[in-house]
DNA sequence: TGCCTATATGTAACAAGTTACACATTTTTG
DNA sequence: CAAAAATGTGTAACTTGTTACATATAGGCA
């Protein structure tokens, strides 16, 4: 592989002068720069990134950590994610943290190892302090560690507040409430957006928590036998959604006309799915550029427009509403 | 942060002396090697993986390059990769082309830049070409663009034949097969097996073509409907089962009394859906695993046992098959 | 005893770039 | 027209680690 003193020796410069030419830095003339670009060219080479990061101690390269990759919102969010980490001129270190704490700091070691330039997190550690030690610029989806490290998440507030309203209006007495692991943070908000609204109309609810990954089939459907009689579901995802949908309709209840249901994701197969499901749409895409342009700016030394930033959700209607 | 020579004055010895106690390399004293290893200690000291790699042109980094990573077939694929290669001691770079030539194009520039040691290529590209003069130790998985690349594919020419040999043995006399992109071979394969055993058996069948990242649904209610009383449909993904299902609901179809229904893949929501798919499964698990086998040999200078190499398919009986 | 080998450690070159600094030439400015 | 500024290019130090080679000592064996 050709490297620069090559280049330099075809094109009867010094190296100086083909990194000169490579970085558009400096004073180069006209012709010598035709010569180093026609020896570049003809070389085929292409400067070892490697060598570039040692140097200025930047590696030019992004890892993102996540808890899973098999998930439609994480794999949503993760090709948005690589999509604008490559626009940007940078590279992605997948890190599937598998909520594994023994893999998560095999990757915080590697972080230090590569001089990684920042970190997209999304993850519930609780070794935080072990993030802030690295000394790498970072910021968080979905979850607030800690004060020191900006946040990018989307209106969870706002996303149970709208269910509730369509599940009130349409005038739902008995609701359930499917949602995620208590423990995370954007579960909460969403139940404290929901809850705001039936408690102000003296609705009642029932709430149980689930693993997003992989939720019980079983369990949702005994939880939906144990209170036949409800007629709204507020659901923490899709998934948990279309499960909840196939118990009712074995139990031979009728949607929307006996009982209304909404998901929270938006996830392709909710309006491929049928009925089509009534969602809460998360703007994966928002959030992923939010994210690329939040990190690159604290890579670049810049402020901040926002410190802990909030993205909008979205009632999207389908048939699973009256 | 602190280097090698930080350790070295720390330990009152040289940074070879240093450089041998974290390499296990070479001659060193007993209680040399402990006064230096508390130096790491103490001084916290990670070795810089640039450096390291600049020097021995290698990055420890496999790059992994996908079509796309939103579908649940490649999302699994890549959690196994990941997993795989860590456990490997190597990093995961990823790389979604999203059948972009010029996105892939920029990709390939990266891996020389990185002196990435080995490539897992997922991708249809018509310039393998570029890929072959990067000289980087590489496999194919689902796909066969050069003689000169190992591959690791399902065996799809008997995953068409389990299915075909289920509908067939089940009475099925008129048979649709919406099937994946024709100009993939794994679609080839399962098209190859499929109507190996439908010819045998002197049975009808309608082959459509459909995208495997999203399929439409109006197309396959439309040819469902062209064919209402076909009574045997072989898919080439679950997603595409899924849709066919609901437009035979819709259509009237009793499953699988009328009609049964065939996927392929085995996602999880196969068995979450109602009725519940019968599907071949592919195991990504299998596939992940040999595809890191595979490329840590070559990495190593090593020869693979075989050069194209075929994972199993299994059919899994559940409610869309009688 | 003398030579060979194993053990132990340091010096310096090397990987492939970037850039401070020196120096030369040309252009601008007062 | 002299001084200052802008332009153009090369030398060598620097990034952080690895390793070939030099050197030194100790123990084994003929």
């Amino acid at each position: 592989m050709a490297t620069i003193k090559d280049v330099a020796k075809k094109a009867h410069v010094s190296v100086a002068t083909v990194s000169r030419v490579i970085n558009q830095k400096g004073y180069v003339n006209e012709e010598t720069k035709q010569m180093v670009l026609q020896a570049i060219e003809e070389l085929n080479y292409v400067p070892n990134e490697l060598a570039r990061s040692l140097f200025q101690k930047k590696s030019h390269i992004v890892a993102v950590m996540m808890p899973h990759l098999t998930s439609y919102y994480f794999s949503d969010l993760l090709e948005v994610i690589e999509d604008e980490t490559i626009n940007a001129n940078y590279r992605l270190m997948i890190c599937n943290s598998k909520d594994d704490p023994a893999k998560e700091s095999k990757y915080l070691k590697i972080f230090d190892q590569y001089n990684v330039d920042g970190i997209i997190l999304i993850s519930n550690t609780n070794r935080i302090e072990d993030y802030l030690a690295l000394n790498i610029p970072m910021i968080e989806i979905d979850h607030n560690l800690s004060d020191a490290i900006p946040s990018i998440t989307s209106n969870n507030f706002m996303g149970g507040k709208l269910a509730a309203e369509k599940l009130v209006s349409n005038g739902c007495k008995k609701i359930i409430h499917f949602r995620g692991p208590s423990g995370l943070v954007t579960v909460q908000d969403r139940t404290t957006g929901f809850q705001s609204v039936l408690k102000e109309n003296n609705i009642k609810c029932f709430t149980y928590d689930l693993a997003f990954l992989s939720p019980d089939p079983k369990d949702i459907e005994n939880k939906i036998l144990a209170h036949l009689d409800a007629d709204g579901i507020f659901c923490d995802s899709d998934v948990i959604a279309i499960l909840a949908i196939q118990a009712l309709k074995r139990a031979g209840r009728k949607i929307p006309e006996d009982v209304q249901v909404i998901g929270f994701d938006n996830i392709q197969l909710a309006s491929m799915f049928e009925p089509k499901i009534t969602t809460i749409e998360q703007s994966t895409s928002s959030i992923g550029k939010a994210a690329l342009k939040s990190i690159m700016r604290l890579i670049n030394g810049e402020e901040l427009d926002y410190f802990h930033q909030t993205i909008d959700v979205k009632l999207i209607e389908r048939d699973t509403t009256k």
